[in-house]
DNA sequence: TGCAACGTACGATATTTATCGTACCTTTGT
DNA sequence: ACAAAGGTACGATAAATATCGTACGTTGCA
């Protein structure tokens, strides 16, 4: 049995299902259950209704969403930020995918196909502000 | 139900348990089951004997390992390139998480404090590098 | 007033992933 | 020969995640 005392849990990694929840919160900010869902099945992610309450009243268990009860249409929102969120997933796959290296992952970015020469410009330019600020 | 005919699978992406797997095989050549869990169990990861044996069985039918069964003690080694899964693994995340452009990928590693100046130096010499093969 | 529309709560069920125990076969040392 | 050591096969079970149906409460009209 796990611990899931309602206020001790960090929230954790959101899993695919949760990000998409997360996404929709982060960009639209404080919503409905219907607006999310809405949105999601605008997204070509066909779900029912009672899917996506349920997992949003899972969320807010976890701590990672928030509800405001107080009129009968609950307002969920983020509970976590979205850049620390995400930093956070990175950081996990910069360990467990590039031995914790940064470099090592940017070097698959060069190589990969995808990536476009308008990228490799925006990447470099990043490079150069970041040397800048120090 | 899903279909799982034996060939047709493309082996989809590796969740947690059978990269940890995969990483032994890419880092050490085709092994036994006994080798791989004695690895998983000195890098800390507590696990029974069968219950690697029964992953690695999952993963013969998923297409993602081979087996040589010309032996008693089966050979098993990884059906896919260590490259090409990360890869994959990679573009997902860029997709989910950074609306498809590399660049926001670098732009998080870059504001993330565990990003040390070597790796940035080493990711400017990566840069460089590639700007030469064009 | 009463009913349709819309909300939440909650239990049931799938699905996927992960972990093990037990049965049974093969090799090897004595 | 045969027991011990070490393999594989396979079913059971756990655990986490995901999806829904049904029950039931509230609101806003016709």
């Amino acid at each position: 049995m796990k611990a899931q005392n309602p206020e001790s849990d960090q929230a954790g990694i959101p899993t695919k299902a949760e990000m998409d929840i997360l996404q929709v919160l982060w960009d639209c900010g404080p919503s409905t259950v219907r607006f999310v869902n809405d949105t999601l099945n605008a997204q070509k992610k066909a779900v029912q209704y009672t899917s996506t309450l349920k997992q949003m009243q899972v969320m807010v268990e976890k701590g990672m969403l928030l509800r405001d009860e107080s009129n009968m249409k609950h307002i969920y929102s983020a509970a976590i930020e979205e850049q620390a969120t995400k930093g956070l997933m990175l950081d996990k796959i910069v360990d467990t995918l590039y031995k914790g290296s940064p470099s090592n992952l940017v070097m698959q970015l060069l190589g990969n196909k995808k990536t476009s020469q308008a990228e490799l410009d925006a990447i470099r330019a990043l490079l150069d502000q970041h040397k800048d600020e120090l």
